[in-house]
DNA sequence: ATTCTAAACGGACTGCGGTCCGCTTAATAT
DNA sequence: ATATTAAGCGGACCGCAGTCCGTTTAGAAT
């Protein structure tokens, strides 16, 4: 179980990956999302993927790692543009607006991000207690949220304050509540906007 | 995939189940005690508490539903004792103390009840998102916690905020606190409290 | 005591994620 | 061209949760 990285070979001093390794990922990407696109993220086996991409099992592990590796790269591309936009884009999400405003459209981001790849989202997660909350993307968030806290003037613990304003915002968590209880997105993004206002009154 | 009953054959109108049934289900109940004491609760696979209560693989899926039903029944004393506290107990938890002070120090108990049967939580939420969040004692907690909130005045969405708090006391994330990152109860506590008190400010 | 039947039983079986290890091959050195 | 070798490959294999179905048996009815 290591981590991935988000261009197969991008460290500095590796070799690139052999020709037919990067064939096999192609084939192994396109089948994934054909089978996704097909049956839903739930249903896709490995074996499934491993014979629809016409490799071995073996192979499937050896470029993920595990079911949740893969999910994580069917996910890198919508999240690298995430990430983009909340630490590079235009405000209130990106730099330049208040931190609660940017708290709040940070969440009505990550609401909408979900409604989208919740599944993926979900599925990159399951079976992996320890990279559930560790994986580089989570770690990210929750540094971003605590850094707005901090910004808003929040000082006692911010961290853990962080911890739990992201748990608001996990995919099961929202998905769940869109789905098992038909909530709309636009209620979940007003309570979160009443949470984060009530905390940071008089900040 | 059903509820179980806190009460085998507690509902009225069915007949009690057959003695070779009762035996078994104690037999079942001391062996996954055992198991789990001897090996921590993950090791313990449905295979092993078979044999060791020295009856067939189906005979437990047929008491327990599923693994995760195991872990539920194994906590359901805990559970129940937890539920008599904050519902009929003695203040700040029971009856009888503010709403703020209540929702206090009912993220202190659970708290600590994450620290005794935290790996026990965790498993008997383990795969089954549906479950995870409409098992009747996580439905209890979560009105009790919309309770208090609109006890304290919190008229905008409580049902939905009461969400957003009980993530906060999630087992697995406490755990993962605790465990992984080393962070005391004392601390966990102390940003509850925090989270609560700026959250009612004036209600 | 005998019969009846629905509940309970047990263990072979399935499907899935994940591992292992002997074989193959791309890339490099000569 | 040939030899070398490490990365890559494939699929048999494992452990586990959960299902299926033919067999057994507790308890009621006679």
């Amino acid at each position: 179980m290591s981590l991935i990285p988000i261009r197969p070979g991008s460290s500095f001093g590796t070799q690139p990956e052999r020709s037919d390794a990067a064939r096999n990922r192609e084939r192994l990407l396109q089948a994934a999302r054909d089978l996704v696109a097909e049956h839903g993220v739930d249903a896709v086996t490995m074996d499934m993927l491993a014979c629809r991409a016409d490799v071995g099992k073996g192979t499937v592990f050896r470029r993920f790692g595990s079911r949740a590796g893969l999910m994580m790269t069917l996910l890198s591309d919508a999240e690298a543009e995430f990430q983009r936009e909340f630490i590079f884009g235009p405000p209130p999400l990106g730099p330049g607006a208040p931190a609660c405003e940017r708290l709040i459209a940070f969440g009505e981001a990550r609401i909408k991000y979900v409604e989208e790849y919740g599944e993926l989202a979900r599925a990159a997660a399951e079976h992996s207690p320890q990279n559930r909350h560790d994986a580089p993307p989570v770690v990210l968030w929750h540094r971003h949220i605590e850094m707005l806290l901090r910004e808003a003037g929040l000082d006692r613990d911010p961290w853990l304050l962080a911890l739990s304003l992201g748990a608001t915002l996990d995919p099961e968590r929202i998905l769940h509540s869109l789905r098992a209880h038909g909530v709309p997105s636009e209620r979940l993004a007003a309570s979160w906007r009443e949470l984060v206002t009530r905390l940071l009154r008089e900040c």
